[in-house]
RNA sequence: GCCGGGAUAGCUCAGUCGGUAGAGCGACUGAUUCGUAAUCAGUAGGUCGCAGGUUCGAUUCCUGUUCCCGGCACCA
């Protein structure tokens, strides 16, 4: 028997029996060999160590590709597993898998792993590379594979093979040195000392078996690699720096806010970040005022009766802040929609009169789980740019396409280009027939189409009443957090009795879009924050300028240089104190402010300035008539 | 909410194998008026998160609790 192996070059060899990956790079050069990870037979990676017993086309995966990568991480998972093994007998293996940046292996085990763990673990994990265990793949028998792993007490990976894997797929066993194995798709590196070094474990935390709350809980241990030792160092000390910009601490800098025990989840505003919302708030404003909106305010707490009308009570209670008085029950609004309902439902309205727009700068409360709340990313008590549109079906696509424009242009605004967006589809619990979905689905697509966007879809989770689509950014060091949102919702008007009047004199419910751009202003400042780290553009910062005075002969004339700013609607500061101008340069340096205006004798008989831009070494010289102008044309 | 870790001066942190704490920065006072990233000297400042327990004695050990951090679950 011989077959035939095409290259990626286009040449083809024939060998008399099946052939290794290893054999064929061997044959190429040594060098090859050594440096390969994995092979690409037919466009599937496997094992450099797996016989090729077929024509085929191949193409030899090197370490340094990204493909290598993802089976490197997977063999460290393994190896951490091994190494766990090892050191702590009885515990459990169950999965794991890849990440984007390394890998985590799951396990159970009494006694939670620690921090100090971590150290013993890898020195194992290191000990077993440096053994260079031959990596070896063999197909089992499904009801072998149960038997095997039962009677070795892993009950976890048995049920799994039980309830996981169908008889008739085909089953993987990959064994490390003679005597442990997993369970495992593979593909895998030929031996444990390929892994290299490029590794190191980071930290653990409980999780759920299969990622439910009703399962019991298991020890995941997260681990970074990488197919160099550079290229760990240089994430390493990425990670370092991402954590620099983290909001909570720029916060504290920077004096923009801080969060105290007695009120869990939500945000005292200092001057310098309220200042900072409010200039986000201003221009938010502004959007919804070129866009259609009409700003309006509802109240705060609501009779629970009206949150039994909207759905919420049956399924949004447990979110939910009550309170009392005079023998009556009032919820704290977790949502501003029902009552931009109320507002609606307070007139008659004709087809004529839609799309109705109405937007609230909302104040909301939710009572979320204590172990979600983070920073002000995820808080319980938050103020959304939320809006609400009725209008009729016919409408729906045209508003979704402007509102996502709309949304695109205050994103960039603000810096960030980088954003994911998804659409959320129908859950299995939900309201109206599929006939609607269909619509409403397509409604979403189409409007994304127009607009010439690539998004990911979800199935199953958009909400009971509607699908959405979703707007997320990331946060420093890499966490996804959703801000703007688009949902159509059929079910809410009909709930709460919202009406128009059709071409035919007939009362029709009218559809409803819950929109935001911003979602949470809370969140959004904090995104802010880091993806500026803290150096937020000019109209964002809250002191735009200090005047800075050189000698106190020059005071009089910093006063009247930051007068002139305040009037001109600049938030400026003066720098009075009795210190050298290097202190106080390298002060407001370190607390990011825009511009320094430097004044000394000279400046105040010339009557000029001299400015001092952020992240700038050189300075500048202006006429003082000049300076607003100049600073306003930092935008 | 679940698992683990943490909480010491305004901030960043050190420390006490049980004998009630210390640094730097900041603040305050005084001197200094010095042209582009820290002038010098002095002073004040702490229920060692909160509540119990063990102990002659607890900031330290134990239990509970609150909040924070990481992970998971949750996130209309």
């Amino acid at each position: 028997m011989s077959i035939q192996i095409t290259f990626p070059d286009g040449n083809v060899k024939s060998f008399d029996a099946p052939v290794t990956g290893l054999a064929i790079a061997q044959g190429i050069s040594p060098g090859l060999a050594k440096k390969a990870a994995v092979i690409k037979v037919n466009g599937e990676l496997w094992d450099l160590t797996r016989p090729i017993d077929r024509d085929a086309s191949i193409a030899i995966v090197t370490r340094d590709k990204p493909e290598a990568l993802e089976v490197i991480r997977h063999d460290a998972a393994h190896v951490l597993a091994q190494a766990v093994q090892e050191l702590f007998p009885g515990t459990q293996i169950t999965f794991g898998p890849a990440t984007e940046v390394g890998f985590y292996y799951d396990f159970a085990r009494e006694m939670p792993f620690t921090d100090a763990d971590l150290e013993t673990i890898e020195a194992k994990m290191r000990e077993i590379v440096k053994r260079d265990l031959p990596i070896t793949r063999e197909v089992w028998d499904h009801d072998a594979a149960v038997r095997h792993f039962e009677a070795a007490g892993e009950t976890y990976k048995a049920e799994w093979i039980r309830e996981g894997i169908k008889v008739d797929e085909e089953l993987t066993i990959y064994k490390q040195g003679p005597d442990w194995l997993d369970m495992c798709l593979g593909p895998h590196l030929p031996s444990t000392g390929k892994l290299g070094s490029a590794f190191k474990l980071i930290r653990v935390g409980g999780v759920y078996w299969r990622g439910d709350a009703n399962n019991a809980q298991l020890q995941r241990i997260y681990g970074v690699a990488f197919a160099t030792d550079d290229e760990l160092k240089a994430y390493l000390k990425q990670v370092e720096e991402a954590e620099k910009r983290d909001h909570r601490k720029l916060a504290k800098q920077l004096d923009l806010f801080h969060q105290q025990e007695e009120a869990p989840g939500m945000v005292f505003w200092h001057p310098k970040g309220w200042a900072i919302w409010q200039a986000v708030e201003q221009y938010v404003r502004g959007v919804y005022r070129k866009s259609g909106y009409q700003e309006v305010r509802g109240p705060q707490i609501m009779d629970v009766s009206l949150w039994k009308k909207s759905g919420h009570w049956d399924n949004y209670q447990d979110n939910m802040f009550f309170t009392e008085s005079e023998k009556r029950t009032y919820a704290v609004k977790p949502m501003n929609c029902p009552g931009h309902v109320q507002i609606y439902n307070a007139g008659l309205h004709s087809y004529r009169d839609l799309p109705i727009r109405y937007a609230e700068f909302g104040g909301c409360h939710r009572n979320e789980p204590s172990g979600a709340l983070h920073g002000i990313m995820r808080v319980r008590a938050f103020t959304q740019d939320d809006g609400h549109i009725f209008c009729t079906a016919a409408q729906v696509e045209a508003e979704v396409t402007a509102f996502h424009r709309q949304a695109m242009q205050v994103y960039a605004d603000f810096g960030f280009t980088d954003l994911s967006i998804k659409i959320a589809l129908r859950p299995e619990k939900r309201l109206g027939t599929d006939d609607v979905w269909d619509r409403a689905e397509e409604a979403l697509r189409a409007a994304l189409r127009s607009a010439g966007v690539e998004w990911t879809e979800l199935p199953g989770e958009g909400a009971f009443y509607g699908p959405k689509i979703e707007y997320h950014l990331k946060d420093s060091i890499g966490r996804a957090w959703q801000v703007g949102t688009m949902q159509v919702d059929f079910m809410m008007p009909e709930r709460l009795g919202a009406e128009y009047v059709d071409e035919a004199s007939q009362r029709q419910h009218p559809v409803m879009l819950h929109r935001a751009i911003v979602g949470s202003m809370e969140r959004f400042i904090g995104i802010l924050i880091e993806h500026h780290a803290g150096a937020l553009p000019f109209w964002l910062s809250p002191v735009q300028a200090v005047v800075a005075p050189i000698v106190s002969d020059a005071d009089g004339y910093a006063t009247e240089v930051c007068e002139l700013l305040k009037d001109a609607g600049l938030r400026a500061d003066t720098d009075l104190r009795n210190e050298k101008i290097n202190y106080k340069i390298r002060e407001h340096a370190m607390h990011k402010i825009p511009v320094i205006i430097v004044v000394g004798r000279k400046e105040a008989e010339e009557k000029t300035v001299t400015l001092r831009y952020r992240g700038v070494e050189v300075q500048e010289t202006v006429a003082l008539a000049d300076v607003v102008a100049r600073l306003k044309a930092l935008g």
